[in-house]
DNA sequence: ATCTGTATGTTGTATTTGCAACATTTCTAT
DNA sequence: ATAGAAATGTTGCAAATACAACATACAGAT
């Protein structure tokens, strides 16, 4: 039970120092998560996006149109799909990827601190079964169902 | 880097799962992090409560308010310090705690699902050194100091 | 060819979140 | 003793978040 505050108290910190350091790109509260998948997955849609991060629909809709509106990235249409819209980062979203990794990495690289090379790379391997663990569950839920227990 | 962004997604997965799951109780978004920390920090007051959760100071002070309007917790004055304000559960809170605690321990049922006790332990303090080394750069940057890297 | 279900996206609305700015009380250093 | 700094809490406002409900397009089965 534990395992899941540790988690939840780390995330909570860095998304919130993150925040705060993405307004001086323009980047408002939650932005930079879809930004930087964008640039790594240039025509991602936004469902994809959204499961990727784990957020919900809606809200990714939403935060994705306020990339478009700001000139961050694009949407364009698919010819062999009317429904979906994937997503390009411009110019200027392109260019502030490099901030956002260099965050991401001073980010990672105090959280890491006193970490032994080995320490980090079983951290990561455990944290990935987590992460693998959990996505169903929230697959699930997501779609509508209940867990029991 | 990839350590933060699995953190990131388990933690909102969770969470989104937490809240979900709640409402059942009455709880809305966010507020079982304060209330399970009152129930087992009785007399906590607000300023510490944000700084354990890490959050805002001011999205912790609505929080509580909204669970004390709701009957779960109560505010108590404080003689010898008249500034702060002491958190108590009311009877009504402490009958949610079971619940909590039963969601808690499914959950993390579920994202331990195939580990050793090992793994598990080795998991949990890794994840608390991680938590010691943020906590420090939220501290700073949240009394409106910047990082620079 | 049509019906039904699913995938993808949007909008309406209520709530939470968080920065900035403030008020009050306590602490610290002179 | 007093001025300034820090701790604690609140309020105003703008923005993000997420559920519900909807719209449209595609896929699969009959």
């Amino acid at each position: 039970m534990e395992h899941l505050r540790e988690i939840g108290v780390i995330a909570r910190s860095l998304d919130s120092l993150s925040n705060i350091e993405f307004k001086e790109v323009d980047l408002s509260k939650g932005q930079y998560l879809y930004m930087v998948r964008i640039c790594e997955n240039p025509g991602i849609i936004q469902e994809k996006l959204a499961e990727m991060i784990m957020v919900d629909r809606t809200t990714a809709a939403r935060a994705i149109m306020k990339l478009e509106e700001k000139g961050f990235i694009e949407k364009r249409d698919d010819e062999s799909n009317r429904r979906i819209k994937k997503l390009f980062p411009t110019e200027k979203g392109l260019s502030v990827y490099p901030f956002i990794v260099r965050e991401h990495e001073h980010s990672n690289a105090v959280a890491l601190e006193g970490f032994s090379e080995d320490e980090a790379d079983i951290l990561l391997r455990l944290l990935r079964r987590v992460r693998k663990n959990v996505e169903k569950d929230w697959e699930y839920v997501k779609k509508g169902n209940k867990r029991s227990y």
